[in-house]
DNA sequence: CGAGTTTGACCTGCGC
DNA sequence: GCGCAGGTCAAACTCG
C-alpha cells in the first residue's frame, strides 16, 4: 500500500505534475486499545483490517466527523546547535493555477470516489492540463488565458506572481476602459488602444519572463540538485576520516559510492531529477557547517547498530556480523533510529550532535483524510505498527522505498480527538532522486525542519524560536503550524486541517491564525507544492526580521535564488499581517496555490472542501515538554480538538 | 516469486 | 531495577 505511484521527473519544475496518485483507502477498524498496560505487542495489530494494497474504495468511514483541531507539540526547546538553515527549493511551480475548484463550494458530497482533487495535484498531467486552463481561464485574470495560451510553459507556470501583477493591472485598465464609455469617444479609444498596446506588450513580456522563470528555475534545479550532491558526499568523505574510528559501522563508507551510483541511476534515467537530498533534518545547513557528512553517514548507521553496539567500534568490526548491515536496505544506508544516541556524542563531537538534531527534526503534517495515507509521491513501505498511547488508532511505521536506503521515515496515525485527521510525520532525508510530487512535500517538509532547526539553533535567540518562528511564519501562510524545537525531537507541525474557527488558535498564546478568505473554497493542485513556498517564505521573513544570516554562505546560494521568489508575496505590502494577508488573498496563485496543497494533501478531498474556510494553520508553540510528555493539549482543550504531536510522547 | 504487510519479539530511553 | 512507551526488526504471511 505504501506505494506512491512511480512518478517521472518533469524536467521542466514549473511543469504540471504528471504523477498520478494512487488513492488508498481502507479503512481502520477502531477498536478499543486493550489497555495501558499492556505490552506494546499486545497493544498493536488491532487495526487495519485492511490495510491491504490500495484499494480504491473508500470505507465508510466509521470516523466521524469533528470540528478542526490544532495541533500543538509541546516539547521543550533544547535543541543541541542545528546548523542554520539553508535553502531548499521551492517548487514554485504550485501548478495551483488550477484554482478551479469553483465548485468546491457545494457541499462535496463524493464520498468514494471522487479523488478528484487528490489526483489532480499529483496527477494533473497533460490531460489536466486542458482542464487546467479552463479552469484558470474563468478567473478573474482576464490575462490569464493570454498567457496560458502561447506556451505550454504558461499555465502551468504560475510561478511569476509579479507577472500576474501586471496582468492584473493591465486587466483593470483594460475592464476600466470598457466599462466607461465616455463622451470623449476619441480620446477612451486612443487611451484604449494605447491600453491594449500596452497589455499586449506586457503579455508579450510577461511570456517571455515566463520562458526565463522556467528556464532558470530549471537551472537552478539542477545546479541546487548538483550542489548537494556534491556537498554531500564531502562531507560523508571527510566522515569517512574522521569517523572511522568511532563509528566503524561499514555503512559510512558505502554512502559515497552510493551516491554515485545514484547519479549515474539517474544519468541514466534522466527523468529522475538530478538527485535531491531533501533533508528535513537540515542536513543541508548541516552540510554548509561542514558535519554533514554526519547526514549520510548518520543515517547509514542503522539504530540498531546503536542499540547492539553502544561502542560502535567494536560492533563495526564484529557488527556487520548480524548481517542486517549488509542487507542492501539497511545495511547501505541505514535507518537511524529516532533516539538518537548520544552515546558517541561526547567524543564525537559536536557533528554527531548537530547531525543527531538534524536527523531527528520532523514534520507532521495534520490533515483531514479518511485514507489511511496521503498521497505524497513516494513509495513508502510499512515496517511497522503500534499502538500509541493515548490514542486508539494504530501508528503506522513507514520507511521510503524508492530508493534502498533511503533514511526517510515517516509515521501515520490518526488523531486520537478526530479520527478524519491523520497525522503524518516525516522523519530523515531523501538521498535519492525523487519525484515531482515527491518533491513537493519533500521540500515542504525540508523547509518546515529547516524552519525549525534555524529556529532552534544555538547562534540564535531561544527566545526567537518559537514566538518568532510564528510569526515570521504566519504573516505569509496564514497557516497553523506548531513548531517545537524540542530536544528529543525537533518536529514542525503543519495543521492542514480546516478550522472553522480561528479563535480557537488563539488559546495558544504563541500560535497565530490567519483566516484565508479565498484560499478556502476552491482546491486543486498541489499542496504540497505550495507548502514550500510557504515555508520559504518564512525563512526569508525570518531571516529579515532577525538579522538571521540565513546562514552561511552555501546557503546564501540557494537562498539567493529562493527569496527572490518569495518576496513578491510581500510585493509593496509592509505589514506583515495585515498586508501579507492582503496580497497572499489577493494573489489567485497564491490561494489557489494553498487550497490545493491543502486538498492535495489530504488524502480525501471531500472532508476538506467540506470545510468551508479551509485554512493552513501554522502554529509555534514553544512549550517546553519532555518528549515523554504526553500532550497536555488535549487535556486542555475539549472542544478544540487540539491534537498534540509531540511525537515522542503519544 | 518478489514485493509488501502483519505482528510478535526485541531494543532503548525514560520516569519512578 | 522495573515497568512503560516508542521504535524497529524480521519471520511469517498475503497478494499480484
Ligand atoms: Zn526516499
Amino acid at each position: 500500500m505504501a506505494k506512491g505511484s512511480g512518478l517521472s521527473f518533469d524536467p521542466d519544475r514549473i511543469g504540471l505534475f504528471l504523477h498520478k496518485p494512487t488513492v488508498i483507502n481502507s479503512l481502520l477498524h477502531h477498536q478499543e486499545d486493550k489497555k495501558g498496560k499492556h505490552h506494546n505487542n499486545y497493544r498493536r495489530h488491532l487495526y487495519y483490517h485492511h490495510h491491504h494494497k490500495l484499494k480504491q474504495e473508500e470505507a465508510p468511514a466509521a470516523f466521524m466527523e469533528m470540528d478542526s483541531a490544532s495541533a500543538v507539540v509541546n516539547k521543550s526547546n533544547n535543541n543541541s546547535r542545528s546548523s542554520p538553515p539553508t535553502t531548499i527549493q521551492f517548487p514554485v511551480n504550485l501548478n495551483c493555477s488550477t484554482h478551479d475548484d469553483d465548485q468546491d463550494d457545494g457541499p462535496l458530497p463524493h464520498n468514494n470516489s471522487d479523488h478528484h482533487q487528490e489526483m489532480d495535484f499529483f496527477a494533473d498531467k497533460k490531460p489536466k492540463t486542458d482542464e487546467s486552463k479552463a479552469a484558470t481561464i474563468p478567473h478573474p485574470d482576464a490575462d490569464t488565458k493570454d498567457l496560458s495560451g502561447p506556451t505550454e510553459l504558461g499555465f502551468n507556470v504560475n510561478t511569476g506572481l509579479h507577472l500576474l501583477t501586471a496582468n492584473t493591472s493591465s486587466d483593470q485598465s483594460i475592464v476600466d476602459d470598457g466599462i466607461s464609455p465616455h463622451s470623449d469617444d476619441k480620446r477612451t479609444k486612443s487611451e484604449l488602444a494605447v491600453l491594449q498596446a500596452e497589455l499586449e506588450r506586457l503579455n508579450g513580456e510577461n511570456l517571455r519572463l515566463r520562458e526565463v522563470l522556467t528556464q532558470v528555475s530549471n537551472n537552478y534545479n539542477n545546479l541546487q540538485m548538483h550542489l548537494m550532491t556534491v556537498m554531500q558526499q564531502q562531507p560523508q568523505q571527510k566522515q569517512d576520516h574522521i569517523k572511522a574510528d568511532n563509528i566503524g559501522e561499514g555503512q559510512e563508507g558505502k554512502l559515497p559510492l552510493e551516491d554515485n551510483n545514484n547519479k549515474h541511476q539517474q544519468n541514466s534515467h534522466g527523468l529522475m531529477v538530478p538527485r535531491q537530498f531533501m533533508d528535513l533534518g537540515l542536513a543541508a545547513g548541516a552540510t554548509v557547517e561542514t558535519d554533514e557528512a554526519s547526514l549520510s553517514s548518520s543515517e547509514g548507521r542503522s539504530g540498531r547498530e546503536r542499540s547492539r553496539s553502544p561502542t560502535n567500534n567494536v560492533e563495526a568490526s564484529t557488527g556487520g556480523s548480524d548481517g542486517r548491515d549488509d542487507s542492501p536496505e539497511k545495511g547501505s544506508q541505514g535507518w537511524v533510529p529516532n533516539k538518537v544516541p548520544r552515546l558517541n556524542s561526547g567524543s564525537k563531537n559536536v557533528d554527531q550532535a548537530t547531525e543527531a538534531t538534524m536527523r531527528k527534526a520532523r514534520v507532521s503534517v495534520r490533515a483531514r483524510s479518511e485514507a489511511p495515507m496521503i498521497t505524497d509521491g513516494c513509495q513508502w513501505r510499512k515496517y511497522g505498527q503500534k499502538m500509541a498511547k493515548g490514542n486508539p488508532c494504530p501508528r503506522a511505521y513507514y520507511r521510503c522505498t524508492m530508493a534502498a536506503g533511503c533514511p526517510v521515515r515517516k509515521q501515520v496515525q490518526r488523531c486520537a480527538e478526530d479520527r478524519t485527521i491523520l497525522i503524518t510525520t516525516y522523519e530523515g532525508n531523501h538521498n535519492h532522486p525523487l519525484p515531482p510530487a515527491a518533491m513537493a512535500m519533500a521540500s515542504t517538509t525540508s523547509s518546515a525542519a529547516r524552519m525549525l532547526l534555524s529556529g532552534s539553533m544555538p547562534s540564535a535567540d531561544g527566545l526567537m524560536n518559537s514566538n518568532f518562528l510564528a510569526r515570521t511564519l504566519l504573516p505569509c501562510s496564514s497557516s497553523m503550524a506548531t513548531i517545537s524545537a524540542s530536544a528529543p525531537f525537533p518536529t514542525v507541525t503543519l495543521d492542514l486541517t480546516q478550522n472553522p474557527n480561528p479563535l480557537q488558535f488563539q488559546r495558544s498564546p504563541n500560535q497565530f491564525h490567519l483566516p484565508f478568505p479565498n484560499a478556502p473554497q476552491n482546491f486543486v493542485g498541489n499542496p504540497a507544492a505550495l507548502l514550500p513556498q510557504i515555508f520559504g517564505q518564512a525563512l526569508y521573513n525570518q531571516s529579515k526580521f532577525s538579522g538571521l544570516q540565513m546562514s552561511q554562505d552555501s546557503d546564501a546560494a540557494h537562498l539567493g535564488h529562493q527569496v527572490p521568489q518569495l518576496p513578491p508575496l510581500h510585493q509593496g505590502q509592509q505589514n506583515p499581517l495585515a498586508d501579507t494577508v492582503t496580497a497572499l488573498t489577493a494573489d489567485p496563485n497564491f490561494t489557489a496555490a494553498l487550497a490545493a496543497a491543502i486538498t492535495t494533501i489530504i488524502g480525501n478531498p471531500q472532508s476538506t472542501n467540506a470545510a468551508n474556510n479551509s485554512s493552513l494553520n501554522i502554529t509555534t508553540n514553544t512549550s517546553n515538554n519532555n518528549g515523554s510528555v504526553t500532550t497536555s493539549n488535549n487535556n486542555s482543550n475539549g472542544n478544540n480538538k487540539v491534537l498534540n504531536t509531540s511525537f515522542p510522547g503519544n
